[in-house]
DNA sequence: TCTATATCACCC
DNA sequence: AAACGGGTGATATAGA
């Protein structure tokens, strides 16, 4: 076990206790920790008075916790300064086990039991749970308990570390650990949010949803209440003589597809109710966890799926539910916020890690999808986005549709054309980056023989009974992508750049207004050294899009959607006061929204492989 | 009445 | 057998 701690002069195991209401930031309640060196244990309590930092929390000192990045947040919460080293074995369970059966799960019992290792019951546990989330005040036996308990999660990871430690490759480990810091501040700093117009959204919405009903259902009949019933549905097709698919179960297939499909073909009976549909989503804006001072916060689950991404929950995170609600996202007075994402970055990294001169290439270009286009010959060496929209949008559907191994007959399907064409254009893929294909068919290969895939810094998934080899082929890609992303973070937080929140291949960053153009270039400098580490050299681009108050944030897919809500919101408050005050601006317009480039330099910086 | 499953909608 | 990767979550329906 020391070969591992050799670089470290103490190791201390963390727990602590706390409550974090929704959107709330942590507070402790306690703490336990033990240095597993000198056998040394702390029992702390917090009652509000401040209490100065017990570590050393230089690199000499090795912080180990389980889902550390709440930990963290409690260093935050308390004012201690950030430590430099820590080894997260919830996420080293994770990277052992990704891929595999857990018949107890990934919690810390869970962990545990895997390793046949003993624990307090799960019983014991949640009943302690709840005790820390319900808060204070505490009698003198609860406090007990409560600290009691926190140090049973210590004696765990005790258990748990000599057990786990000669799998961890502790470089890769200590390079994970540091993104649950970056994950911590993050979850502290959250999204601002418009809560005058959320508390209206929230009001209002039933109302809100039966007006749109209303005004589509008069004619149909298919709704009752605020739920589209698939018998009135039937009922109305049936009366109408018009024929409709069903599903294997013999279920009317329901989805916006076949709508789309059959929209077509009877516009006016189908167009409507099915633009009603494609409107109404399902949202519970109740659980969008926004805490007393206006921020969207929530848990951001690091390293949840199978590729490492974060996860967080749809409905507690601002950019889980529909796209239009992200109008809600808006800078406080004086700040600025900025959505900043990787162009094309499945794309580039499949180009760079491949090797694939062509696709290199294609990515330099101000235009892969038309630059692939050119190289085969489907569009002229001077063709631009206005003069063949047509091609590029085939192109990009076939790159796009790649990616995740769509085969022709799903291809055909999403660009509305005959098998033969996107037979065409799957071939062209083959023929304009076949580096790239052996590369890709290489991955599948090798994770066939060896049984497991992983990414540059060894992000692994094991292969379980069934094995889709279309997903294998697109996890370079995808992990590779959320490798990026977490290093991206990792520089921004540590040089001090506001995250709020990230987004798979973008993160949205906030600041002063005055100085957000500076804070945007440093977080894409960031990004593109990211990109230049996980890729050995290769960057990616990225783009940028400033809001500053008093405008809010919007996704331009949800613009009409949004004004139409707010609109009706409105309407139905009108006359009885508050909206007015509120209303000031309800149109994201672009005014205050501009467009950044960011054309990196190619540097020659190797993976730390 | 509660739970498991299927289906669907949304995100990148 | 299917042929679009990774997710969360709401809802309807079927079954206990």
């Amino acid at each position: 076990m020391t070969d591992q701690l050799q670089q470290f002069t103490a190791v201390w195991l963390i727990d602590f206790e706390f409550q974090a209401p929704p959107g709330e930031r942590p507070q402790p309640h306690c703490l336990a920790a033990l240095e597993i060196l000198s056998g040394q244990r702390l029992r702390v309590w917090f009652d509000g008075n401040r209490v100065e930092v017990p570590f050393d929390v230089s690199d000499r000192t090795l912080f180990v916790g389980y889902y550390a990045s709440a930990e963290i947040g409690c260093f935050l919460r308390l004012g201690w300064p950030i430590p430099a080293r820590v080894l997260d074995l919830y996420v080293e369970f994770r990277v052992a086990t990704n891929g595999k059966m857990l018949p107890c799960g990934k919690n810390l019992l869970g962990a545990m039991a895997y390793f046949g290792l003993d624990a307090i019951a799960a019983a014991e546990k949640g009943e302690m749970r709840m005790l820390a989330m319900r808060g204070g005040p505490y009698c003198e036996s609860e406090r007990d308990a409560l600290q009691d308990y926190c140090r049973t999660d210590v004696d765990a990871l005790a258990q748990l570390l000599p057990v786990m430690l000669p799998q961890i490759d502790m470089p890769r480990a200590l390079l994970r650990g540091r993104f649950m810091s970056a994950a911590a501040r993050i979850e502290w700093n959250g999204t601002p949010i418009d809560v005058n117009w959320l508390m209206l959204l929230r009001e209002h919405w039933s109302q809100v949803l039966e007006r749109l009903i209303a005004a589509v259902d008069r004619d149909y009949g298919v709704f009752d209440g605020n739920t589209f019933k698939s018998d009135r549905w039937a009922a109305y097709l049936y009366k109408h003589g018009i024929p409709w698919p069903r599903l294997e179960s013999g279920n009317l297939a329901l989805d916006d597809d076949t709508f789309r499909e059959m929209s077509r073909r009877y516009p006016t009976h189908i167009g409507p109710i099915r633009e009603l549909r494609v409107t109404l989503g399902q949202m519970r804006l109740e659980d969008l966890a926004v805490g007393s001072d206006g921020r969207n916060r929530c848990m951001l689950s690091a390293f949840q799926s199978k590729t490492g991404r974060n996860q967080p929950s749809n409905s507690a995170s601002i950019f889980g539910p529909s796209c239009w609600l992200r109008s809600l996202i808006r800078p406080g007075e004086g700040r600025a916020i900025a959505y900043i994402d990787w162009s094309q970055q499945e794309f580039g990294i499949a180009a760079a890690l491949s090797g694939d001169r062509n696709m290199m290439a294609a990515y330099q270009s101000s235009d892969p999808y038309l630059a692939f286009a050119k190289q085969v010959g489907a569009a002229p060496k001077d063709a631009t986005k206005d003069s063949h929209p047509r091609e590029r949008a085939q192109f990009k559907t076939c790159v796009l549709g790649v990616q995740y191994g769509m085969a022709e007959r799903s291809l055909a399907q999403s660009l509305d054309e005959p098998e033969i064409v996107a037979r065409e254009l799957l071939r062209l893929h083959r023929e304009a980056f076949p580096s790239y294909w052996q590369w890709s068919q290489a991955a599948v290969d090798h994770a066939m023989l060896f049984g497991f895939i992983q990414t540059v810094f060894g992000w692994r998934v094991h292969l379980g009974a069934e094995v889709n080899s279309r997903s294998l082929a697109n996890y370079p890609c995808q992990a590779n992508g959320a490798e990026m992303l977490r290093l991206a973070c990792c520089l921004m937080t540590e040089r001090g750049i506001q995250v709020c929140a990230p987004i798979h291949d973008a993160v949205l960053v906030e600041g002063p207004s005055d100085d957000i153009y500076h804070i945007v270039a440093e977080a894409q400098r960031a990004m593109r050294e990211a990109s230049e580490i996980v890729l050995n050299g290769f960057s990616l681009k990225s783009e940028a899009e400033i809001v500053r108050w008093p405008n809010r944030y919007s996704d331009e897919r949800g613009k009409r959607m949004w004004d139409r809500v707010t609109g009706i919101v409105a309407d139905i408050t009108r006359g009885h006061d508050p909206v007015d005050g509120v209303i000031g601006y309800p149109h994201t317009g672009m005014s205050g929204t501009s467009l950044l480039q960011c054309h990196p330099v190619q540097s020659l910086h190797t993976s730390g492989q």
